[in-house]
DNA sequence: CGTGACTTTGAGCCATTTCAACACGCGTGG
DNA sequence: CCACGCGTGTTGAAATGGCTCAAAGTCACG
């Protein structure tokens, strides 16, 4: 009985295109991995050696200028797909924001082994049109909206994405209003292309308003969703 | 004698990847069409019914908010594909910056055949792995570069991208010191996330400080690389 | 409890936007 | 052939949103 048997991202995953003979395949030339939180797995520039599921937690993907100024590119979840296949350099660095466990492989075993799998291969590329569908959208974000449009569009991003497909305490249309951001201040400054003075001013307005609640520094409480979501532009 | 036989980009574009009978099957399912400067080939939001190779021209991706401001998310030159495969709906807008010409498929025509060619689903991902690194690169650029850092980064990505395969006047590293912008003003601003007049501010400065030169609206002269690149950050 | 990392708050500043006027180029028609 | 008008681009001055710098507050962890 192979690892793969028992993976809870097992159908969710690319892997699901495969039968169990292929599988054992897959899982012979994979190493499974725990990663600390602010762990990383790759960084920018860097020979593209390998790639990875997302088994549990979640990882950011980042680059950076010289003079050290951050963006977040990415935002990687359970059952995603990580590293830079059929490519020779890695575009990002690959960081582990909670605790984090990834299934990986050589990119060079796992470029072989998908070559030879069209219904893998069809199955990344649906993925990766997904994810750049995703990207365009948040590309409209970074060049066109306000501090306080992004800061309600993060949210109700962060409301939708961090639902597990196990866990309790959702809205019916599979919302989260109540979660634990995988974010500190500055991280979320980061993804939104702003200071962590303006991100914390512009929460701190928006609980003022009465749009969201603020328990904790890491929890968010939406309050208000369809004013949050005119807030969001 | 069908049409791709004599395609110009034929040997770049995903269809590289058939063999002279695969390719009369592709044809057949495709049509050819040209495009005026600003006609509009799919609009965002609306159903995914077509993809498309480009193959002559320039055109741009773009999306936008309720109250009209516009993001351009991404510029496409001839063999890029264009449109959403396996998807319900098209994320942004695609239109034409320059007269073009591209090759049509409906999209489920084009599904159907791909999903029955892996050697197309593969060129087809490597494409999408490769625009999908290139737009988060833009993220950088977007989310943290000041106007001076974004006009000088675009002016050399424009200078690099603009090159046709069999055009003269390029320096030895394939990169074009003398070019003709496909935008407008107000289009290097939607590009960049930026206004028209701080668009027009920055190339004059950029040119009072001898790093470009302007002989007309549209065109552009690289005076100083070395310089400019140091300006893009 | 004390220490250090993270976050919030405040005040002033500056890059970019906004609003407004003007310049340029180009096609049209008098 | 020139005057006119219109779309596009440039320039200027003022307003402002977000940034910078600085200080105080909060929380987790020893």
């Amino acid at each position: 009985m192979s690892a793969c048997d028992t993976c809870v991202v097992r159908n969710r995953a690319i892997c699901s295109s495969l039968d169990s003979e292929e599988l054992k395949a897959l899982n012979a030339i994979g190493r499974r991995r725990t990663l600390e939180p602010g762990e990383s797995l790759m960084w920018e520039g860097e020979d593209s050696v390998l790639v990875a599921n997302v088994i549990e937690g979640v990882l950011k993907l980042s680059t950076g200028t010289e003079d050290g100024r951050e963006q977040i590119v990415g935002v990687v979840y359970p059952s995603d797909f990580i590293g830079r296949p059929f490519g020779s350099t890695t575009g990002h660095g690959v960081t582990a924001l909670t605790e984090a466990r990834v299934c990986v492989f050589a990119r060079k075993d796992f470029d072989a082994f998908a070559r030879e799998h069209p219904a893998l291969e069809h199955k990344l590329l649906q993925r990766t049109l997904a994810e750049l569908d995703r990207t365009r959208r948040w590309m409209l974000l970074l060049g066109r909206k306000s501090a306080g449009e992004k800061v309600a569009s993060f949210l109700l991003d962060m409301s939708e994405r961090l639902v597990q497909p196990d866990c309790m305490g959702f809205t019916s249309d599979g919302k989260l209003s109540r979660f634990s951001l995988p974010f500190s201040r500055q991280q979320v400054a980061d993804v939104l292309g702003l200071t962590i003075e303006t991100v914390s001013r512009q929460f701190t307005r928006l609980k003022a308003e009465g749009m969201i609640d603020l328990p904790s520094r890491r929890e968010v409480v939406i309050v208000d969703r369809e004013a949050l979501a005119a807030e969001a532009g």
